[in-house]
DNA sequence: CATGAATGAGGATTCATTCAT
DNA sequence: GATGAATGAATCCTCATTCAT
């Protein structure tokens, strides 16, 4: 299953990696070390030099997932766009993020309904916070967006993101680029000036 | 804690009170059939007469949890308002439900990524379906919202009741009555016709 | 190799000589759970019901064995003695009790010098303190033992005994009734006024 | 904590000291090999070239701290005193070298109640059985001393050293120069002629 | 019906030991 | 020789489930 994994960084991706599969799959309490350890390649007690804990991993892992995701999101080219095809451009690089990386969502999802959240200190567990919240109140202050509370403006944002993830990788419904487009373009509408 | 418990009915309202409560603090894995049984003044075997297993209780909490939910918000006294103020009244009725028993959105959200969901015939997955789809279409047909996929109007319908419901209940933003209908304006604007 | 165990009683001490003749043979370390379970005919779990950890299990066991060693030397019959022979009897009695029980000798030694003694309230340390020390005052109130701290009494009688019961249990020399006897002699000519 | 150890000796004193205190605090159990390597500031793999394993360490650990004692308790100074005399200053010299050196003590009780005597030789593991018996005994043979079996007086001897140091070490009891008089004067006054 | 003691499989974690560098 | 990452067997403990009372 794995070719030689040589440096302590691709020993954490492989563990990251099974783990992520794996809780997709299983979910958190169905995911024994010993098999994210298998599927990873190494022995149990090798995650042990990695990770304190199972609590640990999962929570290293969400901060690697949301960096993954920042990266994903916020890209050299879009910056060059206007405000209105930049906040589709990233509305949209979310989706495809998360419907890429189905894992992912799952992940993160089962973890911010879960116990270890609090685990977090609270500025992290807002865990877009800075760019995205940076992003949307220059929005506002630019006058392209209704002078609305971040927090309206940001829960109406992340929550159509998820929804349409989540519908689209259940199979629910199968989002065509136009279908993205129109989804992105009601939020967009109901919040421009 | 606990007065007498007679009826049948009772005692599964108290088991169904009492796993509500602590998987929203302790998780689905967290928190053991003892502790359930405790807390809602039962015997561990007690509860084993209600519900064959650990899934089924889980399972059943969900149906009970999803038609208390359509009872909170499709009432009566919404049936004779104009469209768009039922749309809206529905969307702040489901906000303010989740919000005043913030254990059953944990559970809803913890339930929709584990497993436990797969165990459900598919149809019944998409949890309020019916009635949602229904009156959904129905502001389609009737031409007050525009002909798009009820699937991308449902996403953002639901998508935005549950961020907005979680922001909230962490405390990240307290949405009074006005930010509410901020927020369901914005959708509301964004798909009316 | 059980009987039916039917009291809370009678299994906890089906557990507590399992442990105690499995810690003799292997030590602390040695003894693993499930093997305590197993010689005592419960399955693993059922300890937990009696005892909350290993820990518990041990300072419990501490504890019993603490009170059937102080039934086990003062006794009815040594009450009407001498002062002298009640030192004597009591010495040898002590003596006698851990050579008829050397897994009660050798459990003891093994938790004095084990990190689990930190766990007894310090009180509880001095493990015979009140009736052994208030003996011992009691002959020096008298006037039949010289006038020294009850420590150095105290040391003298508990050291002897158990060098006396180590070498004999190893069987590195078997003392005899009259052995015994002379080893008292030599700590009683000392302290005796 | 670690200056440069260069020869082997120095590195087998180091991981020495290093077990002798983790013991001390923590058990047998309780100290992994890792903590000694790191407390002696070398490597884990490095004690494998000194020690075949764990068990082969305390076992010389064991004989190291029993060569230390008998140097500590049989010295020049004290062969040309009256026989009484040396036996007090024999004595007395274990208990202060016990009190000066306590995780020593602790070692020793622990390993003599543990399951590794075993696997000493018989004859070891009575263990300053040469040097003291030849000494009590020359001290029966010059009529010193009563006529008793020299395990009478052993264990007289050996028995109160170590609950005296172990009273004094745990704070129980705080022996002056002129209580461990008295304590010898005990035993001596008990067995000599 | 209700109880809760008993069960034992399963999971997180530790740690003595090995071995490639 | 020295290193310390990797191993995986072994251990403690949990908890869903059963069943005799």
């Amino acid at each position: 299953m794995n070719v030689q994994l040589n440096t302590a960084a691709e020993k954490k991706q492989a563990i990251y990696q099974s783990t992520l599969r794996l809780i997709r799959e299983f979910g958190f309490h169905g995911t024994p070390m010993s098999q994210i350890a298998q599927e990873a390649g190494v022995a149990t007690g090798t995650i042990y030099h990695y990770f304190a804990s199972k609590e640990e991993l999962i929570v290293e892992l969400f901060r690697y997932s949301k960096e993954r995701m920042l990266n994903a999101i916020f890209r050299e080219d879009e910056r060059a766009l206007s405000y209105p095809r930049r906040f589709m451009t990233i509305w949209m690089n979310l989706v495809e993020h998360y419907i890429q990386h189905p894992e992912v969502l799952s992940f993160m999802e089962q973890f911010f309904s879960s116990p270890y959240v609090k685990t977090l200190y609270s500025e992290e567990c807002v865990y877009f916070q800075d760019e995205m919240s940076n992003f949307l109140k220059q929005g506002v202050d630019e006058g392209h967006i209704k002078p609305l509370d971040i927090n309206i403006i940001s829960a109406a944002f992340v929550g159509t993101v998820s929804a349409t993830a989540k519908r689209h990788i259940n199979g629910r419904f199968t989002f065509k680029e136009e279908d993205l487009k129109k989804m992105v373009g009601i939020i967009w509408d109901g919040i421009k000036n």
